[in-house]
This record gives C-alpha cells, structure tokens and sequence, in this order.
DNA sequence: ACGGCGTTTCAATACTTACTGAAAGTTTAG
DNA sequence: CTAAACTTTCAGTAAGTATTGAAACGCCGT
C-alpha cells in the first residue's frame, strides 16, 4: 500500500469508529488527520482536506485541545494558529482513558454515593436486594477507579512489565 | 430516602448516564428497571413502568439479551415472556467490558492489521513517522486487548486479590 | 483609531438515530 | 381450522446531534 493512500484510510476508518465510541466523526478524522501529518496544519489547511466549515474545525479543535489531545502552535512572526497532535500514543490512550472516566464511570460513583441510605420501611426482602446491588455496584466502581487511576498515572513500562507479568 | 423513589432515581438517572456511554436512553433505562426489580417482567409491565411503545420495548430487549445482561423465561402454563436482568454484578461487568471491547478495541486493531504494510516509495522519514506510529497503536492495542481479556475471563476474586494488590 | 487578518459564536439547517403504532406474524388451545 | 394471546417488524415521524456559513469579535501594525 502506497503512503499516502495509507493515510488517507487511516482518517477515515478512525472517523467511523469514532462514532461506535461516542465521539463524533470529525473530531475524531482531525485527530486522525493531525496525527499522520508530521507538520502541525492550520484551520484552513484542515478545512480543505477534510472538506468541512471554518465553525467545525473550530469547535471540535477546541475540544481535542480540551482533551489535551492537541496543542495550539504559533510560530513567530505568523498570526496563524497551528495545531498539532499528541504523538506518543502511551500518552494518548491516557488521556483518553482519564477523559472517559470522567464522563463514564465517575457519573456512576456519583449516582451511587447518593442512593447509599434508604429507608427501611417497606418489604424488607425488597430493600434488602436493593442495598445488596448498590453495594455491589460501588465495590466494582472503585475497584475500576483505583484501576483505571493507576493506569493513566503509570508509566508506560510499568504496564509493560509488571502488569503485563500478572496478565499472561 | 425512600425505596420507590430510591428506584425510580436509578432507572432515571442510569438512563441518563446510558446517553453518555453510547447506548440509547430506552435501553439503559429497561436495563436498570430490570435491575431493581426482582420478580421478571412482562413487556406490558415494561411499557407501562416506562411509558414506551410495545415496539421499543421489543427491540430493545433484544439488544439486553443479546447482550447476555438479560433472560428470557416463560412461566410454565402462561404464554408471557417475562423478562429478568442477571443480578451478579460481576457478571454485568464482564459482559459489559467484552461487548464494549468488541464495539471499540477490536476494529481498531483490524484497521491497523491492514495498514501494516506500506511501501518505502516517498519522504522516508514521513514513512518511518507512519509506521511507527502504526506499531505503537498495535502495541498498545494488543496490551488492552490481553488485559480486557483477562480480566472477563477472571474470577471476581482474582481481581479483588491478585489485581487489586499489585495496584495497591 | 482603522483596516486587515484571523478566530469564535450561534441561529438555521441538514443529518442521524430513536420511537411509535398499526399491521403482519407466530404459537397454542379448543 | 380458527380464534385469541402474544410478539415482531417496519414505514413514518419525532427527537437529538452535528454542521454550515455569515456575522461579530479580537488583535496587531501602521
């Protein structure tokens, strides 16, 4: 497969997966997009190869930006802003983890903290199983916190090597 | 708090949790309803509970058993389907984790088998950049994939000892 | 303090996904 | 075989999300 042709299917299958993780598509074809592409490109330079508006380049550079999964670039003497990807793929799938927790798990944790004290008044049975799921429920969500919390605190080699041992 | 209201919070707020993890309102919402709920429920239980359409209601309980996070079963003497959610939340996690897994590691993993081989021709150093960033995606790729299926094959108990010490 | 260059915002619109409800299908009992 | 009881399908519609494009904004050099 030639370079280029290579690049260009990397976009856009990201750019549909995107969507089955819950992130839209183009947010995920620019961080494709600035990913390959070695040099950091401007809005314009985005705009024309995705072939997509000045408003959504800028809405969702904005949102990898908040992602920290990239940066905003002025080179000296230009007004332009550049952007540029996060290489280090370690550093990506960190951020990316800590970015879902966030939006995934921690709602749970939440969720759950707050139907900790139910009235005992009622079928007893019934509450009985209710307290027994909530329970439940948080046992997994901070055994899945600490695990997750260490994951994207560690350093690559520490999954490599340590974790990986116990695994296999 | 009260049990009913304690219930009704969960089935609302999972639902509403269910959007932001990529699966539908409706779906999340059944799910949690049948999580409350000890005794199995009809569909017409359902529907009335959650003021949806009999349609709905069937579509997504399909997609609930075909995640394995619910049963079918069929009351000796009666024509109903009742519906009951499996209650080992250990068990909903792991289902969880390895339908998620399907959804979202594994095609990442296939787009990058595909772009394994790039011919040499063009800017070497664009093309040494491509491939290894390829190589670090596949790295990573196949370390989530051991863990995640580790960790759905597990006992529950090997998480709480074996895993849980080495994160401290 | 004006003009040019570049960025941001946001209402209108297009696109995608979820839901309804009625019709068709299936199963069982008599 | 027919009817009743129940389930499934699916075209039409509603609801939710993403995208556009034009106007407003901000910054800098002169």
């Amino acid at each position: 497969m030639e370079i280029t042709e290579a690049k260009q299917q990397f976009v856009n299958t990201w750019g549909a997966l995107g969507t089955q993780w819950g992130i839209n598509k183009t947010m995920a074809q620019m961080h494709a997009l600035l990913l390959v592409q070695t040099e950091a490109l401007t809005q314009d330079e985005i705009m024309e190869t995705l072939q997509i508006s000045r408003g959504n380049v800028n809405m969702n550079v904005r949102e990898l930006v908040s992602w920290g999964l990239v940066q905003r670039q002025t080179k000296r003497g230009e007004r332009k802003e550049y952007f540029i990807a996060e290489k280090d793929m370690w550093k990506v799938a960190t951020l990316i983890i800590s970015e879902r927790k966030k939006r995934e798990l921690d709602p749970i944790i939440k969720l759950i903290g707050q139907l900790q004290d139910v009235e005992n008044t009622g079928n007893a049975e019934e509450i009985k199983a209710f307290k027994k799921m909530i329970k439940d429920i948080q046992k997994l969500g901070s055994q899945a916190d600490k695990i997750l919390h260490t994951i994207t605190k560690a350093e690559e080699n520490w999954v490599g090597s340590k974790l990986m041992k116990l695994i296999k």
